[in-house]
DNA sequence: TGTACATATGAACAGATGTAAATATGTTCA
DNA sequence: TGAACATATTTACATCTGTTCATATGTACA
């Protein structure tokens, strides 16, 4: 058991760490979940399918502003969509969507219980 | 089994959505994850504690930066410390901070499998 | 007490972000 | 084809965010 110099201590750390392109990668994707709006209207198609008048409906905001949303979420994969005709449905794209967002309503939940003591 | 006009089915939908003030803390949340340094700093304390210095000298970042983030970190309970003299070590705060960055990578993974099909 | 060291904070600035308004694209159906 | 409808996009703007630089706070130890 050799004894490590702080600066082979930083080394092995800084080995550890996922490359650079994947952390800016993750950053970005929690960017997007980093949205009050767009926060919503994961939730809102948490259940089902919602074609974008709906969601603009539902959150009672313009169109313009849940179709600029639903094409960042899109792009970040986290939502897709579906066309019938005119109207286009958008869902969450996979599990680990609605995965995250629970993990971090629970997160939320356990801070404020401690909170409370 | 009666039909449901396109407001009740708004309106129900609206309901099952948690409170304004739970979506906006959760956003709130995802907003600190959405950082490329915060992710980082996450990502070395993910195996153990390290002091201001040593985070400052893995990510090649000054001090006053890390510390910066550090305390956005800890205001959003992603983060604790503890004082040893003169130094202060940082770890993650709970067990749902580690799960997101983990599931947040699985989710990138998987979108990268996809696109390479 | 005073000096050295570790960390935190405040101000300022460049760059990023979310929204509304207006307009464009794309689809259906007569 | 053209009118009507659903959604997307462009532009513009006010607001927010992360970093640097300078400085303050707090702790240990002589």
């Amino acid at each position: 058991m050799t004894e490590l110099t702080d600066k082979e201590k930083m080394t092995r750390i800084r080995n550890v760490l996922p490359p650079d392109e994947e952390l800016y990668d993750l950053a970005e994707v929690f960017k997007v979940f980093g949205d009050q709006t767009r926060v919503k209207i994961m939730y809102s198609i948490l259940r089902g399918e919602l074609c974008v008048a709906e969601i603009s409906d539902v959150l009672e905001m313009t169109q313009s502003a849940i179709s600029h949303q639903l094409r960042i979420l899109k792009n970040a994969k986290l939502v897709k969509s579906r066309r019938d005709g005119k109207v286009i449905y958008y869902s969450l794209d996979d599990d680990h969507v609605a995965q995250i967002l629970r993990i971090g309503t629970e997160h939320l939940e356990e801070q404020n219980e401690k909170g409370e003591e």
